[in-house]
DNA sequence: TGTACATCAGTGAACGCGCGTTCACTGATGTAC
DNA sequence: TGTACATCAGTGAACGCGCGTTCACTGATGTAC
């Protein structure tokens, strides 16, 4: 980092990421904007020259953990390559890959209760990251029998559900909800059991 | 209600049960110790009667969750009658039945940060409650064959995270995160998937 | 039944604190000539 | 290259607010005689 003078140079920046690592070790809630600030080495005040205040900044945090997101899941889910079985059990490994590599991200995004239709921009982004899960559903449902077939978005849904509860509640540093398991295993493993139920795994396999 | 003069004759359990109706509607954070005292008529400074504070308040209330949590759980489970698969399977409706009755208990329970190891008391009416499930699920897994059998913590875990999942993804109000499904609908299905996977249900059942 | 008194559940004022936000300001930077 | 000036990113003091918590108190209740 360069040495700062009256100026910081890249306030926005510092203050985003500020805001993710007290989101991380505090939750949504034990952020506020004064200790962001501090954090970032400026005064409250100065917050005011780039967001329109507290919730603008965890708007912006949020925003850019669905960009990261979506670039993830996009690039797991590889345009369905080089099967759809394969783009979509990579795609589930990504959702949780995210998860641990940007908790703070995953949060403002999944538990702040920052509303994905603040803006405009804020639902684009959102919808193109959580379509890519729900695409590699629908491609992934087309190797089902018709008449077994759930609907795609339901497919998807149990996926997410799957990958959220895994998250929240064996992924987090959380007392009292160990589990012998590492999350990743219980993803994959739970994800597995899931697919041979839906007849997309052979039996024995 | 009877009419309240001076003293108010059963506030303990009037505080704890507007700390439910605020911690449901605003989230474990945005209940305050202040106003929980309002809606119950009373002083702020009347909490320190009955409680420690504001996180012993809490507490209370997850304990009171998890007692009945227990009880339900219990109830579905009914000692593994009719059969391990049904008792399996109705313990897991229970779950999401205790979530959608009481959801400002569920939300102090599993989100408000409180620790299962608060007090022994608190620590035990919780283990009871989740040992349920997974007595549950170890009475299933015994008709899984041994080889393909995962160890029955997994398989609650699995059971748990969708569940969890499903309550705090589509079973909130939450904005943006609607499903055209039924939570009830979600679990049902997902958990029926599931144990097709682990073999327990026809496949063409 | 009536009175004295201990117990207890509430009051209400006060505290210190950190919050988000505003405001007039000032120091640094960049641009026009 | 040097100077005047506009622009902009920060300061720091102040605000009103609601929070959790404390304290000495007082009104209501229950019990002993």
């Amino acid at each position: 980092m360069p040495k700062r003078g009256y100026h910081h140079g890249n306030l926005k920046a510092a203050l985003v990421e500020g805001a993710l690592q007290l989101i991380e070790a505090k939750g949504p809630t034990g952020f506020t904007l004064s200790e962001a600030a501090k954090q970032a080495g400026v005064t409250p005040a100065a917050v005011y020259r780039h967001f329109e205040g507290r919730d603008d900044l965890i708007a912006e945090a949020a925003r850019e953990g669905y960009e990261v997101f979506g670039d993830l899941m996009e690039y797991a889910y590889a345009g369905g390559q080089p099967s759809a079985l394969a783009a979509f059990e990579s795609t589930g490994r990504a959702y949780l890959a995210f998860a641990r590599k940007y908790p703070g991200h995953y949060v403002a995004m999944f538990e702040s209760g920052i509303s994905i239709n603040r803006s405009p921009e804020l639902a684009a982004v959102a919808n193109r990251a959580l379509g890519v899960l729900e695409k590699a559903a629908t491609d992934l449902s087309k190797h089902i029998p018709p008449e077994k077939r759930p609907p795609p978005q339901m497919f998807s849904a149990h996926i997410w559900a799957l990958s959220h509860g895994v998250v929240e509640l064996f992924a987090r540093g959380s007392p009292g909800t160990k589990s012998p398991f590492e999350p990743e295993d219980l993803l994959e493993t739970g994800i597995g059991i899931y697919l041979r139920g839906l007849g997309l795994i052979k039996p024995d396999a």
